[in-house]
RNA sequence: GGUCGCGUAGCUCAGCUGGAUAGAGCAUCUGCCUUCUAAGCAGACGGUCACACGUUCGAAUCGUGUCGCGAUCACCA
């Protein structure tokens, strides 16, 4: 902040000029709410420097600050901590500066390295469900942060398109699928195929079954079962390029596609490029030739491949198989260098992805280090912790998954229900109210998720999730509704020709708290870029409004006979609303007009 | 067993590079709707920051160890 640049090099020159000594840092922090001042030095790391008693020094220093800055109300010293009182013009001055700034705290992009953001990534044989909605809203997320931080940013995914889960649904469908279509159905088209794959895994236990009562292993059963070696035979026949097989992969994965996209635009994210396993899958062999002849990689004597890490504290890895065939590695190393080809700016990556795989991306981070590429120091692994539910860990199989669509419209139907009880939203005709209800409960949904810390596990009891109090996203949607409630009325109410002036009296506390936590935003998301946290800006966003409210609650805006200071107000609570509606644009919430 | 992550109020979570008496929300209790939307505000209650030792002016934060929970240690992805 230009206020703390000011304050430490003052600050340096006192202790220059009092103790004749240079100091390399001065440290801040904002003074605590039971101690007056608005910021506070710190002074005890100065005593490695300066000997004698902090409370001493602390007013020595603060007297000088008190006469030398004009931004330098009053001051007062608590054992070690020396709290200044900053003056009421500097927070109007402040204001004044920032106030018609339509995207106060963005930072317009000038880098010219880019960061490519991947998430999602899903498989095309079943539906989204709930552990990709918070890859989703992360990887969505922290690329508009990014974005906002002054990165310029590519939106990727990587579909997983092909291999034996694939083929396990277009088996199925051949089995029991009377031809049935996303058409003919009326079902999503990534539901439909979910149901073969379900299908398929209910066939195939069945075949099991038979075979073991009638006296063969189970080990044996599990591998002999004739569904599964059809599944089999037909991805060799996909590998080979079987126009019959290709076609059928073609139809269904292209309706998975159709599916995912309502999903996708429902939760309201997108993406710039899309891979797609089955263009990438062969990438990477070439690689693993150019590290071996570098001495990066070592072949064993069957053929396979491998890197040795042991040096790292890791294992070691296989890169190829013995056979020649890539695996996940080898892959990922390919993916990565194409990206780079593609898009030739690229100066880091981040791949959103769960924390199961925090050993796989180490590994794969360390060999394209290795392997020298410049974008290689800069990837960054987002990873976030499963979504457990009450009942236990989520399993597809078990049906226990919990579906994205599903929930989304079971967050909507709850807003409308809890609306509907407060009795809000009357005179709304019915698809004003629908889509009301919609914004309200994805942004419930989204805030739930964002606002926790990524690399920790969330427990979410889809009841007692949709609550609309307290740290939610509906709570700060309310009280922006509540912000253009106001500015429609001032706007009624004033008169064009008043002229848009600022008080220059003293600022009423409550102002001035917000004034300072509207100030805070910048450094927010630059915080939250560097850490690839919605979690900051969603918790920033809270205390913003909770500000809000208080001040909202205990001046009087509207009602304020002197018309300069509710102008001021009004003023102050547009503000409030921009910044709020810029935060919950980088997580991806809309925000109402009313409600 | 090795490696990684987590452990803060009854519950859900904040706590920035070490700083003052540990912060919100939910739940419980007390006040506040004839002034701009009460999905709100003001307040009360609630803590051995898992435990121990160490580093120092100062530790929830850093280090080591112990315990508990989870993930991961495939020629799967």
């Amino acid at each position: 902040m230009e206020l703390q640049e000011i304050l430490t090099s003052k600050t340096q020159q006192a202790v220059a000029a009092i103790f004749g000594v240079s100091l390399p840092d001065i440290e801040f922090q904002p003074t605590r709410k039971d101690f007056e001042g608005d910021i506070t030095v710190v002074v005890f790391p100065m005593l490695r420097f300066v000997k004698g008693n902090p409370e001493e020094i602390g007013k020595k220093i603060g007297v000088f600050l008190e006469k030398n800055m004009a931004e330098v109300t009053r001051f007062n010293v608590v054992k070690g901590f020396l709290n200044l009182v900053i003056s009421d013009a500097y927070y109007i001055d402040f204001f004044n500066r920032i106030k018609d700034m339509p995207y106060f705290g963005y930072v317009k992009s000038e880098a010219k390295d880019a960061v490519l953001v991947e998430y999602s990534s899903p498989n095309t044989n079943k539906p989204l469900h709930l552990g990709h909605i918070r890859n989703n809203l992360l990887g969505y997320s922290v690329a508009e942060i990014l974005k906002a931080s002054g990165k310029k940013v590519y939106k990727a995914q990587i579909i997983n398109d092909r291999g034996i889960h694939i083929c396990k649904s277009m088996v199925a469908w051949q089995h029991f699928g009377n031809g049935e279509t996303p058409e003919s159905t009326g079902l999503k088209g990534d539901k439909l195929v979910g149901n073969y794959y379900v299908a398929f895994d209910k066939a195939y236990k069945e075949e099991i079954a038979a075979l073991v009562a009638n006296g063969t292993s189970k080990e044996i059963a599990e591998k002999e079962a004739s569904i599964l070696q059809e599944a089999q035979k037909m991805l060799l026949k996909w590998e080979a390029g079987d126009a019959e097989v290709v076609t059928l992969w073609k139809t269904m994965n292209g309706w998975v596609y159709d599916g995912f996209e309502v999903t996708y635009k429902n939760l309201g994210v997108d993406f710039d490029k899309l891979y797609y396993e089955s263009d990438t899958y062969l990438l990477g062999k070439d690689v693993v030739q150019l590290g071996l002849e570098k001495g990066i990689f070592e072949k064993d004597p069957d053929g396979s491949v491998w890197i040795d890490l042991t040096d790292e504290g890791l294992d070691r890895k296989i890169v190829l198989r013995s056979d020649g065939t890539a695996v996940y590695m080898t892959q990922d190393i390919g993916t990565a260098i194409q990206r780079a080809t593609d898009y030739p700016d690229i100066g880091g990556m981040v791949y959103t992805v769960g924390n199961e795989q925090d050993y796989h991306f180490k590994v794969l981070f360390l060999i394209l280090k290795k392997l020298g590429f410049s974008w290689a120091e800069k990837l960054h692994h987002l990873s976030y912790g499963m979504v457990d539910l009450p009942s236990g860990k989520m399993k597809s199989r078990e049906g226990t998954v919990v579906d994205a669509d599903d929930l989304m419209a079971d967050m909507t139907q709850e807003a409308a229900k809890i609306a509907e009880e407060l009795g809000k939203l009357e005179g709304y005709s019915e698809t004003e109210k629908q889509e009301l209800y919609r914004i309200i409960g994805l942004g419930a949904l989204k805030y739930y998720i964002l606002k926790v810390d990524p690399k920790k596990r969330i427990l979410f009891d889809p009841e007692e999730s949709v609550d609309f109090q307290g740290n939610t996203g509906p709570f700060i949607q309310y009280t922006y509704a509540r912000i253009q409630s106001i500015l429609r009325k001032a706007k009624e109410q004033e008169p064009q020709d008043v002229v848009e002036e600022n008080t220059s009296e003293g600022l009423h506390p409550k102002e001035k708290e917000l004034i300072k936590q509207i100030q805070l935003f910048p450094e927010t998301i630059q915080l939250a870029a560097e850490n690839l946290s919605p979690a900051l800006i969603a918790n920033y966003t809270y205390d913003l409004v909770k500000e809000f409210n208080s001040f909202y609650q205990q001046v009087s805006i509207l009602g304020e006979s002197d018309a300069r200071r509710r102008i001021f107000r009004v003023q102050l609570s547009q503000k409030v609303g921009e910044v709020v509606q810029s935060a919950f644009a980088l997580l991806g919430i809309v925000v109402p007009e009313r409600m």
